[in-house]
DNA sequence: TTGACGTTACTACTAGGGTAGTATTACCTC
DNA sequence: GAGGTAATACTACCCTAGTAGTAACGTCAA
């Protein structure tokens, strides 16, 4: 199926798979795709549309005419695709502990002490979720 | 400079990698590489070997020559590597917040109360060093 | 009715990961 | 020195992301 390699999804893909997803009504012709994403790069028109269909025979995204114009949805969901890399990611580099991971970046990585604070928060939630 | 997409691994080189930054002389041939992946799935041994002169022009690792054999050493550190893939991860994910993807897999995914123990202490002691 | 414009379709190319067969080389043994 | 063996070198695929030009088409306005 073409939903098996969602964690494979390139930077281009995952940018306009997250703008459908934000969208309140989940859908954008291939100009607004285009437009939302001009801030963050340069990307042809064409190049979004080229992607946009290649997209669709992956199975990530669906389309539908109206007046004239293509607009897409998205046609996987947002936790799935953020499942799946995630999975992925942690499987490949930590072979699947959650736990490893979260430990290694930890203490590699900056965090503010805030954010401690909102994790600790959040593991006590979890324990009583046990 | 090659070093510059090391987050852009793809999975038999990353098992490759992990697999020359585990070995105690961090040197191995071609052929114990076949061997130790042998386990985890059917490679062919001329495909070990094409991919590590892949890896080799990509800078990942370096060869010398010894009985007759490549001895293949990592070019890249573990830590480095790690690093890379994982901003990546985060960026495109949690908008480079660590916060939010910590946030995240612990509210979606399963792990043991005795992860959560360990972790409290972490932070605990990451908090203690801000 | 013609031409500009917006849109999608088609086509083509580059790069890199993955895969592996075939050719070559060099040594080692009988 | 002939043949076998083990190693690398070379070559050739396939697939997918990314990139974008050009063609075709349909509508609307002058």
């Amino acid at each position: 199926m073409a939903k098996s390699k969602v964690y494979r999804l390139g930077d281009l893909q995952l940018k306009i798979m997250k703008l459908l997803w934000q969208r309140a009504d989940s859908e954008a012709a291939v100009a607004e795709v285009h437009q939302a994403l001009s801030g963050e790069g340069e990307w042809a028109y064409t190049t979004i549309a080229t992607m946009l269909r290649k997209m669709e025979a992956r199975g990530l995204v669906r389309h539908r005419l109206h007046d004239r114009k293509f607009l897409y949805r998205p046609a996987v969901r947002a936790e799935e695709v953020t499942r799946k890399i995630s999975t992925h990611f942690i499987d490949r580099l930590f072979e699947g502990s959650l736990g490893d991971m979260i430990a290694h970046l930890l203490t590699t990585r900056q965090i503010s002490r805030e954010e401690l604070v909102r994790l600790e928060t959040l593991i006590a939630e979890r324990k009583k979720k046990l």
